[in-house]
DNA sequence: TTTTGGTTTAACCAAATGGTTAAATCTTTT
DNA sequence: AAAAGATTTAACCATTTGGTTAAACCAAAA
């Protein structure tokens, strides 16, 4: 490895850590394991981290700014209809998810071993305020007479399940479905994105 | 603590287990810890459990048996119609993640650390033959012109994504719908069996 | 060339943890 | 009362693992 990499091999690790704790959870990622998939040693991993904690820390606090913080933009946006904004928040989250596929899994794992993080996740994110726009305008669009009488918990709930869970159960599904690698399942998503569009905009549509 | 107690004993140990597992995994449980909420002291606990892995293997045993077997009677009955099968089918799966909220988080956790567990749980489920008659009861209905042209996959995927991942995000939604206690998050899913039913009726019926 | 900082090597420490063991105690059964 | 099994206590061991340290090495910048 040459020199001045300081930025270089700090990205690195963080980028294999990354997927270290994504498939093993804080307890059980190895600091050595790391370092060994780093192509790097333990003293240098502590060198620009000081801690297992430390390392952990950072890579969480990355990641849950990428944890549905982009709704905001389309929930909020005003020129466009609200089948159309579902359309997009349908196809906008499961990309994010082929782009991040354990990061939800992830979260809610560590949220279940220490629930205080739920605050320092949500909390910062904004997206609860968000949230209560999309139930007040499902609450408009009913009373408009576009769509069926449905809450906008339920509805928004039922997205979110529709985009986020196959890429949790991901393994089942894949072996389910005879799905072998991991490409062709990602085309599945691909496709899926417009049948789940259909999906929602049907079970609500008048 | 009285004698005599050897199944009440191992039950009460294996229940515990059960809860720690759930919560901390297979590397985030103590047996320490299993063995004070046991009301029990570490020896007691190897004496009735080998090992960690032992009492591991034992739950998982158990539990992968209660994931998804019971979809079978459902989708195999011949007297009742299709979308009365979808009725039961989330009504049955939404009372299921009552009863055991943690155990599909559970299960994908460990089937991502040991990718070798998916066979060993899907496997002998026999889920798998059960969900391709779905999958052909679905083209059936399709053909009959019950519902619209949709694949049996998509729909048993929408299904099972709005019945399991609501308990998998349970922290997540809670905080969102400013839900306080469990009680009250088991109301709110009780009513929801209902209005995921309409949902996916509404979605596929011509 | 000297200096600086990234990097390695290798030994080491302390704490946590799974697991064992032996003896004592208590309870139920025979 | 004696035997057998359940349970506790407490000490102990071996391993894993996070973390530290000191010395040496090496590449690039000054």
């Amino acid at each position: 490895m040459s020199n001045s990499n300081e930025s270089n091999t700090q990205e690195i690790i963080k980028k294999t850590a990354r997927e270290v704790f994504f498939q093993k959870g804080l307890d059980g990622a190895r600091m050595q394991d790391i370092a060994d998939k780093a192509g790097i040693n333990k003293a240098l991993l502590h060198y620009y981290f000081r801690s297992k904690e430390k390392l952990f820390e950072i890579i969480l606090d990355e990641e849950k700014q990428n944890f549905m913080r982009y709704l905001e933009d389309i929930i909020t946006s005003q020129d466009i209809t609200f089948f159309e904004k579902i359309e997009k928040i349908v196809e906008k989250q499961i990309d994010n998810m082929i782009n991040a596929p354990h990061l939800p899994h992830f979260i809610m794992n560590e949220i279940i071993k220490r629930p205080e993080l739920l605050n320092q996740v949500i909390g910062n994110s904004g997206f609860k305020r968000v949230f209560e726009v999309f139930v007040k305008q499902t609450s408009a669009e009913v009373k408009k007479g576009t769509i069926r009488n449905i809450k906008g918990e339920q509805l928004m709930m039922n997205i979110m399940c529709m985009d986020t869970y196959p890429f949790i159960a991901k393994p089942y599904f894949m072996n389910l479905m005879g799905i072998e690698s991991e490409a062709e399942y990602i085309k599945v998503m691909q496709k899926r994105k417009k049948e789940v569009v259909e999906f929602i905009i049907t079970a609500i549509k008048l």
